[in-house]
DNA sequence: TCCATTTTGGTACTTTAGTATGACTGATGT
DNA sequence: ACATCAGTCATACTAAAGTACCAAAATGGA
């Protein structure tokens, strides 16, 4: 955390730094005024880049975007959609039964119609072709 | 596929465009200059930010980076990271056992190690976390 | 060379997962 | 009113996963 604060106050300096120069140089025609918009362009290209990189650092805010027109050509019930989100938490299917408040038998029908439906031979198989068809 | 040629023709007919623009303004002294620069700046930041965007659509090519102290202060050795990633793909103890060319035997060793070192009840579980540990 | 660790494998056991089949309920549409 | 389907649950079974404990090669340093 404290790096990251680091990070971006050395790159806000920069860029200050940076605007401050590019006026020096134009007003003073020192340089030729393509080049410093070429460089202005290319900085901010770059910066825009490394913020977008360290938004993205959490593997919690990836943008993963649920296909759920696959879910439904799959014919995946709302039901069974749960249930193959608590089988990617890693969860036991007694622990499922009890999280959402059913019996172990509902949970291993739904996983067993779940593993056709998604033609896997194992719960594990199930997460990856999941997460394969971008579901989970 | 097209879409995105399409998509990325325009952006740098766009960029040409303001490049021109920006020379115009300048010479002609019809706008301050840090006016200019700064939507130059603005405008390459937001495409530096899109780029960005765009090269990580792919989920395959998602930069998922191994944190592998973690992997060595959880004291998981390599053959038992080889056995960690073939469980994350979904094999059952006798597939990683053929594919590594070993006796399912040493798998569930392998596989009892890792959910001690991951403090994981099940390989569904170990996987979860060792995603969490940006380990796989 | 010797020591520590990794890797390998086995047996015997318990637990969990998964299959097959059937049955009951409640909502929905015709 | 009736067929349909999702959802629920059960029994009985097989298969896979996981535990506990042990032990022998192999590997890599000191």
């Amino acid at each position: 955390m404290k790096k990251t604060v680091l990070v971006f106050s050395l790159l806000i300096l920069a860029i200050l730094l940076l605007f401050q120069l590019s006026k020096y140089a134009l007003v003073s025609n020192n340089l030729q005024t393509e080049i410093v918009i070429a460089v202005i362009a290319i900085v901010f290209f770059f910066v825009g880049i490394f913020i977008h990189k360290k938004s993205l650092q959490k593997p919690g805010l990836l943008p993963i975007e649920i296909d759920y027109k696959k879910i439904e050509s799959l014919e995946i019930s709302k039901r069974e959609y749960e249930v193959l989100q608590k089988i990617a938490e890693g969860l036991s299917n007694r622990e499922i039964a009890d999280t959402l408040f059913l019996s172990e038998s509902t949970i291993k029908t739904h996983v067993s119609n779940l593993l056709v439906k998604l033609n896997a031979k194992r719960r594990t198989e199930a997460v990856q072709i999941a997460k394969s068809f971008q579901i989970i």
